[in-house]
DNA sequence: GTTTTGAATTTTGTATACAATATGTAATTC
DNA sequence: GAATTACATATTGTATACAAAATTCAAAAC
């Protein structure tokens, strides 16, 4: 982590932590060393102690006093749970958007949508992002933040966008905004439902292909 | 916060401060000031930081590198926004409750909710919480983390049970419990939806009792 | 052979120290 | 008098130091 930088150093280090838990390199009921990553960074324990405390937040460490920091025993039923719930809270924005949102917006949408459907690899993530984020105009501040902090705890753009689920993406992107030009609120909600829990089923897998649940 | 204590000295800061700005005592915009809280408690900044870290987190506060932390702008919209996302998580959770609990604990939940119309004070808090903790007995382990999340952010507890309140609480908890027992998991998830919305806008007006809107 | 006990070691939690940035203030310029 | 710059002060972020608890491991007891 050299020298030269100043503040937010906790930032970058939650996203390493983060980055080798998901990729199955930390297995889950594994103690997370404060020393060994301060080792591995070159950084002092300070701004350790406060990323393990964001990631405990987050729900991808237990953090017990005393004890230290394990990695939380995330089973596949949690990952689908999450997604569901993440959805139950996108489809009400959804349904918020068939009504709420302006046609020019709609428009945007299709265009992001379109070119999504032409993109490739790494644009894929950035594009779905776009599109869930031009939704989610229609949402409270509140909203907002707790569909941020879901977003979090299991990232969304973490799994690959593999060519069978940008597929599914796709499909489920257009039934999204068929019901929102529609302006069918509740068909909003349900394709939205739907589009997420799909979305769960490949984040699991996408975890279990790098063998998060394998044991150590 | 003398000696003798170790280990969690954090959580008690985070209650420490969060008391604070939810008793209107620090003021939306305000900024938190590190070594004041070190000299009032008698404790170094390193567990504070850490207090702050998970304040952040909650949304209670608004954490810039370099800049510091301060009292998030919290509107009265936002407070009614959150319960009723609180209410859209617990309304799905009641509507389990109504098809997966099973008729002891269903009764279970009738003797807490006679408690509750007999008891006074403090004990209506408790009350409550057993309540609502034996209707998320049907809820998947994620979901739970959820709703303590929520929870926390703007306690609930932490409003008092004044009188009006107390008794419009009666009414919500006896309206799920007949559908529950009804198994009408669409009739509990909505008298739980409507339960939550009363209950947001009776926090609101309790912070606003305590001045949480007023300018400093 | 298994269990228990008790130091030696490791690791955590908190305090303190120091460096870098941000903030406030006064002098200077227009 | 208002705006701007330069300097002094305050506050944050990170590193280091030290004390308390937990873990480890080996010797002793059963």
């Amino acid at each position: 982590m050299s020298a030269g930088r100043r503040g937010g150093l906790a930032d970058e280090i939650v996203a390493y932590v983060r980055g080798r838990i998901l990729a199955g390199d930390m297995k889950p009921g594994e103690k997370v060393d404060q020393d060994a990553i301060a080792e591995a960074l070159d950084v002092s324990r300070s701004p350790i102690r406060e990323a393990l405390v964001i990631l405990g937040q987050e729900g991808l460490l237990d953090v017990t006093p005393r004890r230290g920091a394990f990695v939380a025993s995330i089973t596949r039923e949690d990952v689908i749970d999450h997604y569901e719930l993440f959805g139950l809270v996108s489809g009400r924005v959804a349904a918020l958007a068939a009504e709420r949102l302006s046609d020019s917006e709609i428009s945007e949408m299709r265009l992001i949508h379109e070119r999504f459907e032409a993109a490739t690899g790494e644009d894929h993530s950035k594009l779905n992002n776009e599109f869930h984020r031009l939704i989610n105009t229609a949402a409270s501040r509140r909203t907002r933040w707790l569909l941020r902090h879901l977003e979090r705890s299991i990232p969304a753009g973490f799994y690959a966008f593999t060519p069978g689920w940008t597929e599914q993406a796709h499909t489920g992107h257009d039934e999204i905004i068929e019901a929102i030009t529609r302006r069918d609120a509740d068909g909003a909600r349900r394709a939205m439902e739907e589009h997420l829990h799909a979305a769960g089923v490949a984040a699991a897998d996408a975890l279990a292909e790098r063998g998060f649940w394998e044991d150590a």
